[in-house]
DNA sequence: TTAGGTGCAAACGGTTTGCAGGCCT
DNA sequence: AGGCCTGCAAACCGTTTGCACCTAA
């Protein structure tokens, strides 16, 4: 925990007990909303409050602590970077969401690097579609597909 | 236009101005927001109202006559599919948005069917990430990188 | 001691909804 | 005539902000 409260302080900010709270209902987590960090925080300490974890969940992105993804239409979904970087599928007919691994991504961000001069934030990216052994699920989920129907 | 009014009626639907005006104000705009699909549509008639806009973008959506990706935190963007099919890739240092052709995801494509069962909607398809060239204009357009802080 | 951090409540911005009336077919 | 569609205004929901107080360093 020491070297999370040193990339605080070499950033000029302080260690508190709401952003080890924070980090840690992350990591707990796997991937979750601002909103699902927050109840997850408050298991441990009722008197945390919502714009906290806003505040903070930016700030541990910018120390590198945490990433974040846009999974739904709704709220970002944030991981810690502790799990190897991964890039997500999501399907919008049964709702499944996949980690894939970036090798399949190889060829795509030498392409974009070559031809664009793009480098990709790999660890961001969200591809939308659907498996092809799910399409007698549809509708199944229809709440989660209204949240999903990016 | 007759072609637009047949697909409304052949799904139970009418046609109206709003939609003619609508359909026609993002095949103007290439890539547009609701909002500023309804600035447009209010420069042929001031009375049409946002939450009209808002509604038949979802029902041209619909009828497979526009298509939506998510550019930036806000809102989303329309564009009519007599564009060609492509997928979007969006600098966080200089906000360029550019428009690639998705030949360059066939290895991905091939590679997500076979491993994962699952078809991308390459059209909804957006790449975050940096151009190599432009790291000096970083902070350069302080007001729209706000808004593609994804 | 003093900046940075927090809780609270209000504001915000994009989107959705309920309802009464309007108009396409 | 009947049902889809619209305008309007209010509700919604996630996020941000201003402010007074607190606290880590």
């Amino acid at each position: 925990m020491t070297e999370f409260a040193d990339r605080l302080h070499r950033s000029g900010r302080r260690m508190t007990p709401q952003r080890e709270l924070i980090l840690r209902a992350v990591d707990r987590l796997g991937h979750a909303t601002p909103d699902e960090v927050h109840a997850e925080v408050r298991k441990e300490s009722a008197a945390v409050n919502l714009s906290t974890v806003y505040r903070n969940l930016e700030v541990l992105e910018e120390l590198g602590l945490v990433r974040h993804a846009h999974l739904s239409d709704r709220s970002p979904t944030y991981h810690s970077i502790s799990d190897h970087e991964h890039f997500h599928l999501i399907c919008r007919n049964c709702g499944r969401v996949d980690s894939v691994d970036p090798v399949l991504l190889v060829p795509l961000v030498e392409g974009l690097g070559r031809e664009y001069g793009f480098v990709p934030d790999v660890g961001h990216l969200t591809v939308f579609g659907a498996c092809v052994s799910c399409p007698e699920h549809a509708g199944e989920h229809t709440h989660e597909r209204r949240t999903l129907e990016q």
